[in-house]
DNA sequence: TCGTTACCATACGCATGAGTATGGATTGCG
DNA sequence: CGCAATCCATACTCATGCGTATGGTAACGA
């Protein structure tokens, strides 16, 4: 994601100019595993071998490229899994599938997670929740597929993001008691069980 | 909660000298609306008509001070609730009586919301790890007094436990789509069919 | 009453991090 | 080649917030 096809015939990344997108990215990449809290210009700076004077030309200051990396979050982040999922054939399936794959895949929510707790920053709140809207219909509809009624679909939704959202607080921001990896399989199950219309 | 009774004969909190609880009170209430980041001694000591002398005679740093209130509200924060529940005859109702208490009675798990977004902060791990851990215990034993299994009880508090913390992060952090009073007891009553053993 | 202790104000030093000013280096292009 | 535009470094200013030093005032016991 994101690296400019130069690839001048060197071993290393090899100094090359950076652009903004470049920024964004690395600010992107500090923000999944330091929080928004540690995006400081100067930190961003050394991590990508260059000063400030590098930053401020991209940028016309440190709002605007939280903004932007926000932003190119929202759009690229993932889209992939609600297309995946619909893909499916058998509607049925849909909802387990959803659960195993979100469950097993931690990676891609890591961003999402550290957004989680800067909800009293400005600047994120209305993406976290325009980003948390989406993924919430496109779960009250697969209930709905599943043959929930309206209300309960809805509701039924509401409840499964909660646990999800919960669910990464609890983990890799808290490391609750380090769970093993077949009771974690086991916890998924239960978890498809409960919530999964019979 | 924290006051201690001296109560001179006057109308106002009236201009008297402050205590390290006060101090420790100011800061959770701070936390509570504003965030642990917003934990600075100058503006607390603004809120408490002081200034800062005031304060490091009480402690010997802002860490401290923490500390301190974060272990006071580990303390005296939320026995009650457990407590309450445990006294109920009725281990059948139990379960829904402690869901819907909850959900009404938000002011008290304030604090709580404003810790789970400041995870990346060393000091608050150990103590929101305890308190998390004794809840959940908690819960389990409640879905086993239900009839569930061990296994099945521990999956169970699990996943409502996390989706309570949830719930906390998507509402009075995200505002997600204010939803109306019915709606609400509505998705409650939802979440307690789901949730509670047949 | 007097002094000691507890509590608070004022005025500093000092580190961090955002933003600016300005000049140097590198790249693309005519 | 040579000149712009692009990209970056260096060296500042400025605000904030922690911590310290020190002196002042109110409370309380002897």
């Amino acid at each position: 994601m994101g690296y400019h096809a130069h690839m001048n015939v060197s071993a290393k990344p090899e100094r090359t100019r950076l652009s903004a997108e470049d920024w964004e990215d690395a600010a992107l990449r500090l923000i999944a595993d330091q929080g928004v809290g540690a995006l400081a210009v100067e930190a961003l700076a050394r991590q990508l071998g260059v000063t400030k004077g590098s930053f401020y030309w991209h940028f016309r200051t440190r709002e605007a490229l939280l903004q932007a990396a926000l932003e190119r979050w929202e759009q690229y982040g993932e889209r992939e899994v609600i297309a995946q999922i619909e893909a499916m054939p058998d509607v049925r399936a849909r909802l387990p599938e959803l659960f195993r794959r979100v469950a097993h895949e931690l990676a891609p929510h890591r961003v999402y997670a550290a957004l989680l707790k800067a909800l009293d920053h400005p600047q994120v709140v209305p993406v976290m929740a325009r980003v948390s809207q989406r993924r919430m219909e496109f779960l009250t509809s697969i209930y709905r597929e599943a043959g929930l009624a309206p209300e309960e679909a809805l509701n039924r939704a509401r409840l499964t993001y909660a646990a999800y959202v919960g669910f990464l607080q609890l983990n890799f921001t808290l490391g609750l008691p380090r769970i093993s990896h077949e009771e974690f399989d086991a916890y998924v199950e239960h978890m498809i069980r409960t919530l999964t219309p019979a």
